[in-house]
DNA sequence: CAGTGGTGCTTAATATATTAACAAGTGGCC
DNA sequence: GGCCACTTGTTAATATATTAAGCACCACTG
């Protein structure tokens, strides 16, 4: 039978540790979770999120986000607001100290960002990132 | 600035979900946890293991593994015995029930496998698993 | 306009992840 | 033997992950 270690999952946790053990550090200096960090960098890029899109794009389920965006409620990252036109929905912005944080951060996490990237070389990043990609399309039928 | 979606560990992250899509309905099935699993299937492997040996092949950290061991140890799936030399060190191993669980799931696990790969093909298979494990062996200074 | 199905988000309950602190056992060293 | 540094495993506290329920709101339909 095919060996534990050979198991793709396995494999792939075992590379995302790899990777993060780059991030950790900084994060932990900076006190936020590698998950809201996450929210943080995509409300970064796309100014204003509804709850499903953070999740549907950080890779999070829905009952998670609550308690994260809770969090950074609280800290003063982010603010709320609910949707005009539907009341379910609420809307997600960073806050004037959310975004201090990211502009803080963000050169420090693309600097070690290189260091992975440099350790691996250019070419081998873009081949992973493309099988990476066709992995994630897959799905159970 | 790098795009959110280019972040290496979100692109591991998802297409790591992508793959245990594959595996989570059946272990949902069988009531156990996708860690669980990885512990009962290397102890399948490797016959008995001290904690620490399943922690590092499981890629589990012992706190979390202290948890997941009661549990398995609770609904009668292992077993462990304190080594005789070293007092510190408990050896844990498969029981009679948990090897049937084992011997059950196993080849279900492995043809929903065969589904995965097969839908990726074997040469890039291979190659994302060269990759992934040459990036594993990185390691922040 | 009440009824119905579907959506967006939260709660609840349980299992893990993560960091720090701790308790006990081991080995070396004087 | 007693002190000490180190290792193994656990506990504690907080943050997430996962599945199932629940609740409010929306659109549609009779």
């Amino acid at each position: 039978m095919r060996k534990f270690d050979d198991s793709l999952p396995l494999q792939l946790l075992k590379a995302r540790e790899a990777a993060m053990s780059f991030f950790r550090p900084l994060l932990q200096e900076y006190a936020v979770t590698e998950q809201q960090w996450r929210i943080l960098r995509a409300l970064d890029e796309y100014q204003e999120l509804e709850s499903k899109q953070l999740a549907e794009r950080c890779c999070i389920l829905s009952p998670s986000l609550t308690g994260i965006l809770n969090r950074l409620e609280q800290v003063g990252y982010i603010q709320r607001r609910k949707s005009s036109e539907d009341q379910r929905r609420s809307c997600i912005s960073l806050s004037e100290q959310g975004r201090q944080l990211v502009d803080t951060l963000s050169p420090q996490v693309e600097q070690r960002y290189k260091q992975l990237t440099d350790s691996l070389s250019q070419q081998k990043l873009e081949q992973l990132s493309t099988l990476l990609h066709e992995l994630s399309q897959l799905r159970s039928l």
